[in-house]
DNA sequence: CTGTTAGCGCATTCAC
DNA sequence: GTGAATGCGCTAACAG
């Protein structure tokens, strides 16, 4: 009995752990004074055995090492980056993740930031300014490293704020008289003149647009109709666009313009809709019909007929943006800091026969 | 010279103030002790006026408020984090963005998510184990408050580190036999048997697939050959598919199979590969060849012939599982936790016609 | 209604 | 090599 009583003083320890509060309590992560406590070390040892090894004795080391390892300690971030004012982090704001034109950018984006150790945190604006500036604002409390967004900020209200903080933005996909700070992106009004110069230049006529009706479409069709001098029909579909919309887009285009002989489509996604209109409707594509795309999305190249497209380097806009970002917040200065990707036009069979004589 | 001289307090300050270390130094964001100083007020009612506004004289709330908004005060989500013990940030881990299936489960979660004040950090595993632990191990370092997974986490070693923490996983576009934590799903096996049984129904013989070779698309082939009750050919393709290789699919299955009169395809920028490949060779669908994709692409009912799919409801799935994370976030009980939401052949042009008799 | 105290988990000073 | 303090920015407890 004395022997047991004597190990009493464990038994209230032993009747607390017992009182679990509740099925929902937290059962919380070990920290790293845990892994101090267990390694027999102090706090700042085992942080340094964790971070720089080299600093700290092997027999030590390989104590820390041992107990993390068994406690499954993962260190907080959270802590780290409170400390040091940074959160590894990096946001990208897209219209909606859901535009391919966007992924192969995201994704590049993706890997670039993963092989530093940053994470991709996504927003998605919408098409809606005050939906922008509402998750700008929370990533800013987040502390993101570096913001990329699809699109110009424009001068907005945050756009001060951003730049008042020092947060590096990269502006990709368009070509902005101003960038707020750093840009990756083309023309979009040049990318449609360059359309439209290409059609004449292979001497289609009667030229029509179906067009995504977003803010980098429309200067595309600026641009394609202020090249080919004239006044065009457009077809205007809500962004983003579906290939549904493209074949409602290229009956509407007929409509107004039945003896229409080329389409330059805002997307493939719509140009894919406007041969499958024109099949259902007996045109043969390109004899009468042409049909140019953009963004040459992966299945264009695999159509029948194969699509005409604009091509843009979707990925190394991503990669480029990523390694800015990154660059910066290594302290280095980045030059240039506003790179033009440009385009290039991928003539497919949708475009190279010659066209039928009016 | 002597008001001046009063003066000179600041001097000290003023020459301070100038000696910039760098341009490169970080102006960095004004904390909430600033804003109570600039309000006359201390920091924890400056905290209060910001987060319980009710909780706090009229007065006091205005003059906090002017002071934040002149100081452009945005709270760091970090240090709230930190002391409150969660992100309100939620991991996506999708083996590749690019894989069009998962955008609407994407979407979906991150405007869910977005609504209730939690933002989406974006992982691709690529198809890769060691890349998916790696990955994992940083996101329960940033404390994620929930995990949502295009897949099965099955039993790795993260999964039991997950559950010991108490991080709320969904595992989703699967149904394993135990799942994890939660689940949103379906039975791949039980699709690719009722796409079997829905060719063999309409008499649709000589059947083959072409599919990707991931994990899912293995077990819809394995179910669907199964239900067709024959070693059936199959050309595989590497994930993730394109429509590039569907038409190289179809053609290696007419080499194996001339006379095969029905395919189904792993998803529907496959398809369409197959039916360009099929157009391109003279074979009329669904006279000659009968085809069936899935996932029910938002382009497959505009494609002509219209396309078959089997239809799975991606931003439902997405909705359910943020619906679900952030449900446990606030200390509710998730039932069911396991979701099937099935999925539903779309009959289209492309199976319709009568086969032509053998 | 407002302020003081303490601490979330970690890393950067300094000492020894 | 190692350790003890200090603070990153914020908020939940308690005082007043």
């Amino acid at each position: 009995m004395v022997t047991l009583s004597s190990r009493n003083g464990r038994h209230g320890n032993v009747v607390i752990v017992n009182v679990k509060k509740d099925a929902a309590a937290a059962p919380r992560a070990a920290t790293l004074h845990q892994v101090a406590q267990a390694a027999g070390v102090s706090l700042i040892t085992a942080s340094r055995a964790l971070a720089k090894p080299d600093k700290v004795a092997a027999a030590t080391l390989q104590r820390v090492r041992e107990a993390a390892a068994a406690l499954g300690y993962v260190p907080n971030l959270m802590a780290g980056g409170l400390k040091a004012q940074r959160s590894r982090t990096v946001a990208a704001l897209v219209p909606v993740i859901s535009v391919p034109q966007f992924l192969p950018t995201v994704q590049a984006l993706t890997e670039t930031l993963d092989a530093a150790g940053y994470q991709l945190v996504l927003g998605q604006t919408g098409y809606d300014r005050s939906r922008e500036h509402a998750l700008l604002q929370t990533l800013i409390g987040r502390r993101v490293d570096g913001i990329v967004v699809a699109g110009l900020l424009g001068a907005t209200a945050d756009a001060e704020g951003i730049r008042r903080l020092g947060i590096p933005v990269v502006e990709t996909w368009d070509l902005g008289p101003q960038p707020l700070d750093m840009l990756v992106g083309f023309s979009h009004a040049q990318a449609g003149a360059a359309v439209a110069r290409f059609f004449l230049a292979r001497r289609w006529r009667r030229l029509g647009l179906v067009s995504a009706d977003d803010e980098r479409a429309r200067q595309r069709v600026q641009g394609f109709c202020e090249a080919a001098g004239a006044d065009l029909p457009v077809a205007w579909v809500p962004a983003p666009a579906t290939v549904a919309s493209g074949r409602a887009g290229l009956a509407e285009l007929l409509r107004r313009e039945p003896r229409l002989r080329a389409v330059h489509c805002s997307s493939d996604l719509v140009a894919l809709g406007v041969l499958n209109e024109a099949r259902a409707r007996g045109l043969r594509v390109p004899q009468d019909l042409a049909v140019c795309g953009f963004g040459d999305a992966d299945f264009s190249a695999a159509l029948e007929p194969a699509l005409s497209s604009v091509r843009i380097a979707a990925a190394e806009i991503g990669r480029r943006a990523a390694t800015m970002i990154l660059q910066r917040c290594a302290g280095q200065a980045v030059v240039p800091a506003v790179v033009d990707v440009g385009f290039e036009i991928v003539e497919r069979a949708s475009t190279t026969a010659s066209p039928r004589r009016p």
